[in-house]
DNA sequence: ATACTTAGTTGTTATAGTCAACTAAGTATG
DNA sequence: CATACTTAGTTGACTATAACAACTAAGTAT
């Protein structure tokens, strides 16, 4: 272990290449419960067993890593623009069988009126698990799972973030929930409002309101202009 | 471009492996100045420019990418425990010129009474330089550079994450400072204090102070079982 | 017509941040 | 040696924000 074999200068001939793969945690709201998507490994290792979805990145089609995680996201999800963010790299020899392996994980919130997913070959293979009640995963994709949900809990406290998991059009009450949901605790109403008010990043919609055996509610939707936003600090 | 080859059991004959690498923001205070460490390239590309220190992971090694994080930051610098987190991953064809590359890039924090470099073949080669008069770098590491200052930033907010840029003991006008100098804004003396007590991260050194022309100070240290705990909200 | 349920508002209290002044404890200076 | 000066550290008033609780509003169900 010489200090020059560290050195980014070290002769590309001599550095050894290691398989690269993007992994995906795609959370959703449905059923009123968090829930990540899945796929069923058709071949070993760890056959059988769920997965998060992911790939290998392509770097003879010049493929950005952001590129990668949208291409598999579109691949296994009807969705249009959702919200993904990098979340965290792992890397070492442990994690596959196969040896060593690095992946950049990506973390994606899915509304729920889009959460479709891909037909195609495997689709049978692809399904969306309660996060709550979730089988053991393959490979270090618990690990994975885990980080992500620290981050969506992480940001749900100073985003509105959660706006992702509900449809286009969604009540405050709607949203309140998706908080109390993920947070597991119980908001206070006029704070909540208050709160999404001054962030200024949604509107209502006019004079739509949704109709239950209760008084309607307004039917909110995000600001045209505030996507780029949501996941900023209000 | 096949859904098959998008699959993560693609054989893993035909997967390219690109190149990955570590690159390190290593931020630490010096002359009352935010500074990070950078190495001046040898050899092409962009020989003779300025670049963040990094290098390659090495599976055959199996090194873990936080392994291979820590044995940089330990051959570049004389640093016992700083903190270091993984900062974001980069990858593209155009961030280096000899073809597709990714990197994981890590963040970490100095304590300006360890920087001294580690001595070496390169050490000349390796220098502090201030953030604000910073040379033009190498490859995207202005991108990556700048993505770390924005984690600083952040974390500065509400963590007590820079009593890592300061020497073991330190006075709260000392923290402060330090604060100030990252977030380039004045801070109120007894909110920043009541802060800090709050969090109880901190102990006084009992009966050291620190003597100058004026009313001493009090010195204080990170409680020693709060070290997970600095990066922490507070 | 009345009860019921959830939407949405209002007001009150507790808490935390902001601003500004004050006291404290040393060194520097005549 | 007395006084001025400088920065450390504290205190209190004021203000913005969050937490708690009650209230009104507007529909459906019986």
């Amino acid at each position: 272990m010489t200090k020059a074999s560290a050195s980014q200068d070290i002769s590309p001939a001599q550095c050894p290449r290691p398989f690269v793969t993007v992994d995906l945690v795609i959370f959703t709201l449905r059923e009123g419960q968090l829930q990540v998507l899945l796929m069923q490994r058709a071949v070993p290792p760890f056959e059988g067993m769920w997965a998060l979805p992911g790939g290998y990145v392509r770097p003879d089609e010049d493929e950005s890593l952001d590129g990668a995680a949208a291409r598999i996201l579109g691949s296994k999800t009807a969705v249009a623009t959702p919200y993904i963010e990098q979340l965290q790299g792992f890397g070492n020899a442990r994690r596959d069988p196969r040896g060593w392996t690095a992946t950049f994980a990506y973390f994606a919130l899915i509304a729920s009126e889009q959460l479709a997913l891909q037909s195609g070959a495997n689709a049978e293979d692809v399904a969306w698990h309660p996060v709550e009640t979730r089988p053991v995963l393959a490979f270090d994709h618990d690990l994975i799972l885990r980080t992500g949900l620290e981050r969506l809990r992480g940001k749900v406290e100073y985003t509105i973030l959660p706006a992702h998991l509900l449809p286009a059009k969604f009540t405050l009450p709607d949203l309140q929930s998706v908080y109390e949901q993920i947070l597991d605790r119980r908001l206070d109403k006029s704070a909540f409002r208050k709160k999404m008010a001054d962030a200024g990043l949604l509107e209502p919609v006019p004079g739509e309101m949704r109709h239950a055996s209760n008084r309607p509610s307004q039917l909110y939707r995000i600001r045209s202009d505030a996507t780029p936003f949501l996941g900023r600090t209000i």
